[in-house]
DNA sequence: TGATTTAAGTTAAACGCTTTAACCAAATCG
DNA sequence: CGATTTGGTTAAAGCGTTTAACTTAAATCA
């Protein structure tokens, strides 16, 4: 298939190529309006299909955006299993593709090597979902591109971020629990390092347990990984060691559906002897058994609204960026596994 | 931050560009090993990083590779959330990184513009997952690039394809069943299309009846859409309409979940009054409530074996693609869905 | 020894596009 | 009426690579 160029289009329409490439890059005045049309004409008629490697080239936009997820220790692959960052992608790529963007989703192995992929590919622009060591976010300044984070309390202004009120939906769902009697109530959850989203998740526990004049112990929060083999695990040591504990607070829906599984192996019922909440509203989490009552952020939304700050900055130049994060709204998904707690 | 060119690492290294261009691309016997040593220390002193743009230009690969997957209708998003496609996504993009190549992600539209995307970014090959209409298959020949096709019997041999051995599938399933006893035996499934690879497994489980003596009843196959929506609606009309069946074959997992919760809505157990096997192993079988047995494919593998036959077809030429069908192995996943009949 | 092949590099064109400086009428001005 | 502006257009210079064609010097051969 023999490519067209535009100097196809400009000797068919009659005219140059620079004035092809006005018309077809919108430079209003710099073209009358009848040659205009006569362009329009001759490049939809040889189904002209602009190179983007030579756009790139020539030092304009390559209209490529680079997505970052984390990826697993082991295996090296995209952690594009956690369905979390799937809903995320989907709402970035529907987005992107909309305005005419590419996206290169890629893991990066220990945030290193991700420099050399931005420059090789000349990315407008990138989207980093998850946590990553120190190093990687110098390396992403340096590129001088604009970038949006997800998921990462990265106190830098170079940065924008959507995020969503993490500590405020920590807050919802021991409310939630609260509300409904309990008083011990566990906390199942990832590392809490300083500045993470599990750590606000962590603060709005302890808030909603302090407001309602219970005990904060230690001994309840069991921290360790987002997966579903911990939340199997904690919920194990949980049911043998604190038969007292009628409540759960999983801060990752991923973890919640292992404290499902690791209850019922332990011959607890959910939620007639313990309730549970999860975070997140993964699609799983009405699919599972009994369906996961949980924190539902739009995560799709979020991802859609990931790359409109992103085309927003990228477009209109640095000046544009609003430097107040995006924050997206939570609300409760009340489903069935919380039960008010009888007393007995 | 200034891009460093191969002009920079030729003046450097006291030599042409051309010189720094064959030393980098490994062209062999063009150059001396002296010269070669003293280019690859200028670049690495100069952190040269080439512009994949420029190559591209200059006619060889662009170490792109798209990759396709449907979308919902309604909103124009990716399926992602379907599991089935993430995990061939992880597989696909360790295996293309750890070769220096990147992926382009992105959804088609009604199979329509895809042309242009991988004319406009001179992708180096692409693998297109799910059933589109005929004409986006004639639009990917003419980009005259490999192409590897997953889950699709399109019958040309232009194409390569990564596929598994979807009837034995299918009796396998079915075939389980049996063997427990079971004879009133429901299909539940997407839309039964000539050639695709819901027939397959259909006609896996017709054999297995046909070998058991067993009837095969239309009226037990409930057939519509792969969706757990569809497998819920199916379970209630079945538990509603036929309370002689025992057993349940989904032809993919999703719909086998939509399945359970159905049942369970009816009000019958799972497994002690009826058993359902499902189809694909996607992570969340093991972790819903009871633990789903199903037809087990390496999901990843598959992803990274498309990859590998791909790289292969793009690097060593047309000639080396084998044209038999890469078959990727099945296994039951044994859980706890499915029990024996007790006669009674 | 002279002719010929080979090895090691270099030169320069090409890839398809954007963009700037220059150009040319035609229109406007003093 | 000559000088200046202006709207419209063009030719040409890159952008960073690759590669075919060419050069030169050294090695091989008869």
């Amino acid at each position: 298939m023999k490519r067209i160029t535009i100097r196809d289009v400009s000797e068919r329409a009659g005219v140059s190529t620079a004035a092809v490439s006005y018309v077809l890059n919108g430079r209003e005045g710099k073209v009358s309006q009848e040659t205009a049309s006569k362009v329009r004409r001759a490049a939809s008629e040889l189904n002209y299909i602009p190179d983007f490697s030579a756009r790139s080239l020539a030092g304009t936009r390559s209209k490529l955006i680079g997505v970052v997820i984390p990826q697993t220790e082991d295996q090296k692959q995209l952690l594009l299993q956690n369905p979390f960052y799937s809903e995320l992608v989907c709402g970035i790529e529907a987005r992107l593709r909309q305005s005419g963007y590419h996206m290169i989703l890629s893991g990066v192995d220990k945030g290193e090597g991700y420099l050399d992929t931005s420059m090789q590919r000349n990315l407008d622009g990138a989207i980093i979902m998850g946590i990553y060591q120190e190093s990687f976010y110098d390396d992403l300044k340096r590129v001088k591109v604009p970038i949006v984070l997800i998921d990462s309390y990265v106190n830098d202004s170079y940065f924008q971020t959507v995020s969503i009120d993490d500590e405020a939906g920590g807050y919802m769902a021991t409310k939630l629990l609260i509300d409904n009697g309990h008083t011990n109530i566990a906390l199942v959850t990832g590392l809490i390092r300083k500045d993470g989203v599990v750590e606000k998740r962590f603060l709005g526990y302890k808030r909603a347990l302090k407001e309602a004049g219970l005990f904060y112990n230690s001994d309840y929060v069991f921290e360790h990984s987002v997966s579903y083999e911990y939340g199997q695990e904690a919920a194990a040591a949980l049911a043998a060691g604190h038969p007292e504990i009628t409540a759960v607070f999983a801060t990752s829906d991923l973890v919640a559906l292992g404290v499902l599984r690791g209850l019922s192996d332990a011959g607890k019922r959910v939620p007639e002897d313990v309730s549970v909440v999860g975070f997140d509203d993964i699609p799983v989490a009405r699919m599972c058994n009994p369906p996961l009552t949980t924190v539902r952020q739009n995560i799709v939304a979020r991802g859609a609204m990931a790359a409109d700050r992103l085309l927003k900055a990228i477009e209109e130049g640095e000046d544009s960026v609003a430097d107040d994060p995006s924050v997206a709204r939570l609300e409760l998904a009340i489903r069935q596994t919380v039960q008010r707690l009888m007393p007995n």
